[in-house]
DNA sequence: TCTGCAATTTGCGCTGGAGCAAGGTTTGCT
DNA sequence: AGCAAACCTTGCTCCAGCGCAAATTGCAGA
């Protein structure tokens, strides 16, 4: 058995009981679902799998913050989905699929656990809400590209990155003094690729509404002060 | 029973023989499944559903083509997809929605069958291969969406409309006298639409390509006869 | 055949934001 | 402490493509 994919000698079952794929089930059922798991720790920064690689494991993200990007022929990258902890990932066969549709990046340090795809349509079938709680997920990340498509269509660039800010704040944020914090680092350059625009223009951006008090930001970190006013320059 | 919801007095079986989602089905169980069914025809431009209503029904389009559109708040449109005969849609259930997460409107005379929501878990329950492939459905348009996103994010709108144009006559294209041709009516606005621009600039951009013996356009028709002129376009 | 609307074309000016360049600041490593 | 790498800021220039305007063409219905 790896050391690196088996850090705890026996998980604990309250690392799943309370996340929704997995609320309905027993105690003997967790059992058994965690002891056919791997866990493993990443590092910020690496590939949890690559686009295109068969779709050998899916994953529950039990710790940190995952990027699923796209890289273009000519190297740049696109970012599809900001995923926190708790949730699936990495979930092909949900949608038919034999390989990642995605390159799935740690924005943290995180943790997750994985099972090989075999073990799926076990999943599906035997533990109850698991099925109906995959497709919420899936339902609702279809719903996030399709906003993201409709913004990139009609929003200008401000506006991009002035929604694109209270998303992340909604999906990860941490409130602290004064506002709400983006929970994990993200660069000028992350943020440009999530809005599809450049690291110079984002920071043009923050620079302005910092001048004018709506966020304050540090080296990889971003505070929202005023979100009401993100939301006004949202709207156009 | 509503005159324009049941046209044909009994519906044949060979209408959903040959199709994916039906083809491992037996003639009792097609039988059923008709029997169950409602048929309707719908004139060029009609909505077969909205987004954000219920999701009462799923829908199998026999004939046409659907665009599914979303609709800003400023009024502009934006083509999410498009869908071909013999492919299912309004399958909210499928990813665990309530509602239509988009309009479908119909780019030519169409006609659909549909059933109530409340089959659906009949549907995938009992029809060996109909979750399969309805999965595979969802599986492709999250890969074309992701296509999008990162279409949007990074190429010019020469690029997008020449690949546009290419998705189209892969998917929709028919063999014609010196090239493929789109079909269905097709509009300069559409085509804007569906690639994040003005229908001035598509206008300028199919001139351009037509005076280079790339295309050939009439009103609402659009015929590529050098496609691959178009990939080298798509590639930047 | 005529008439009116819808679709298309084309010209022109303007601007959002990309690209380039240079310099400043923070962090982590030795 | 000193250094290198990563990250951030800011100024300047330029142009793809949008917005506006006006003319033209094709189609459907009377």
């Amino acid at each position: 058995m790896d050391a690196a994919k088996k850090v705890l000698p026996r998980l604990d079952e309250s690392l799943l009981t309370h996340l929704p794929p997995f609320s309905k089930l027993d105690r003997r059922q967790i059992r058994t679902i965690l002891d056919q798991a791997s866990s493993r720790r990443y590092e910020v920064g690496a590939h949890i799998f690559e686009e295109e690689d068969p779709a050998d494991r899916f994953f529950m993200l039990l710790d940190g913050y995952v990027r699923v990007v796209r890289v273009t022929q000519t190297g740049e990258q696109v970012t599809a989905l900001h995923i926190p902890a708790g949730q699936l990932l990495g979930i092909a066969k949900a949608i038919g699929r034999e390989t990642y549709p995605a390159t799935a990046v740690t924005a943290t340090e995180s943790i997750a656990l994985s099972w090989p795809t075999r073990l799926w349509d076990t999943f599906v079938t035997e533990y109850d809400g698991f099925a109906t709680e995959t497709y919420k997920t899936v339902g609702h990340r279809v719903g996030e590209m399709n906003t993201r498509i409709v913004e990139l269509a009609t929003q200008q660039v401000e506006q991009r990155v002035a929604n694109a800010l209270l998303r992340l704040i909604n999906q990860t944020g941490r409130k602290v003094e004064d506002g709400i914090e983006i929970d994990f680092p993200i660069t000028r350059q992350d943020l440009s690729e999530l809005t599809a625009t450049t690291l110079h223009t984002v920071s043009r951006l923050l620079s302005g509404w910092e001048k004018q008090g709506f966020i304050e930001s540090k080296r990889k970190r971003i505070k929202v002060c005023d979100p009401h006013a993100l939301v006004e320059l949202g709207q156009g």
